[in-house]
DNA sequence: TGCCAAAGAATGAACGTTCATTCATCAGTG
DNA sequence: CACTGATGAATGAACGTTCATTCTTTGGCA
């Protein structure tokens, strides 16, 4: 979660709330955490707390939110690059190898099983979602040279299939001793589906 | 959840309450589904509820040894097969493409969230995944004909691949519109990694 | 500077509800 | 009658949410 400088004070304050409930449900669940559970980690009581959200799915929804935000950010920074599907590779890696999997898997099987359940969920992280499939499909069209709508009907499962490598590697338990080479395989074949794409880019010229 | 014929009556019932009580979980979730809501489901008061299970942990547990048992069963009957890697594909395949995501991938994913943040979950479902992965390494060794701990040694997170896809793909919410290009794409690469195996059992011979 | 209201932040007890769990009670059968 | 299987009201704890109250900061005036 990266802030502009200009940010209000009030929305910098939500921002450092919605990390530490962030840990909070990433501890104990969305349904398991309570509202005190919530404030205590925000160090503030619970009615100071309803100064900032207005009830407890509202934190939730902005948790989602601030996640789309973080990874559209992620993208941006990948798509200035000189060689974008390259930076795609090194972002996936450091995604799926580095230590972030402290909250950020744990959240995400949170987000998998209440959109499952809740539809309102479902549409945020189906939004979430359809975004990043649209910021890869756009990477993939820029590597391979071809138009976009072509880039789309052709990619769009392989998109998915990304995101949802991720996401399961996130998922993954960390303590596991197997977990390290299963992420070296994930890896792989994440790459070997990039290079689908990418030999076309070649073959096109 | 198929049951010998001599099964006792008592555990008969159990599994009948166990199925109803599926069906709550995959609705409100582990923590949201309150035992009036899993009572009624089974169609019988909380009060004797409880006289089958002694908590609402407890029926958690069972439900999630029960999924490890169905899942035993499925590869013994992959096991008597005459070609166990072609009947592995199969099986995957049906699990993948079959409408079995009704409430399979909704529970999976909340044990998957819950045994990220639960210690005992995640001993029940690290001992799942094991007993899995071991099935797995026993077909892999039996197709290549080589000994069970080289196989283990080779194929441990080839297995743990397998498992997390299938789990993926169960997971993904099933009234979109991509989600059956993307199950395609996703056997393709469970089948490239199968063959990779079978390849060098035709190289021993 | 010192002082005092007005505003803003923060508190935690209280509310109504729902939770998991228990238990006195009740039909049906022998 | 006694016994078994089942009921659903009762219980106390915990939930999300509200609100009267108390601290803290601020800005104008002397």
């Amino acid at each position: 979660m990266s802030l502009s400088p200009d940010t209000p004070l009030a929305d910098l304050r939500s921002a450092e709330i919605l990390e530490s409930a962030r840990r909070a449900f990433a501890e104990k669940g969305f349904d398991g955490a309570s509202m005190q559970d919530i404030a205590r980690k925000a160090g503030m009581s619970v009615g100071n707390f309803y100064r900032y959200f207005p009830s407890k799915a509202a934190i939730v929804e902005a948790l989602i939110a601030s996640d789309m935000e973080e990874m559209a950010q992620d993208f941006a920074a990948i798509l200035v690059n000189a060689d974008p599907l390259q930076a795609l590779r090194d972002t996936i890696e450091r995604k799926i190898t580095e230590a972030e999997c402290q909250g950020d898997g744990q959240i995400w099987a949170e987000i998998t099983a209440a959109s499952l359940r809740k539809p309102d969920i479902a549409e945020i992280a189906y939004r979430m979602e359809t975004g990043i499939v649209a910021h890869l499909i756009g990477i993939f069209a820029h590597t391979a040279k071809v138009p976009v709508a072509e880039a789309q009907s052709r990619w769009t499962a392989h998109a998915h299939l990304l995101v949802m490598m991720v996401k399961a590697c996130a998922m993954q338990p960390p303590e596991n001793p197997t977990t390290a080479d299963l992420t070296r395989l994930v890896l792989r074949n994440i790459n070997r589906t990039l290079d689908d794409i990418a030999t076309l880019a070649a073959a096109k010229g």
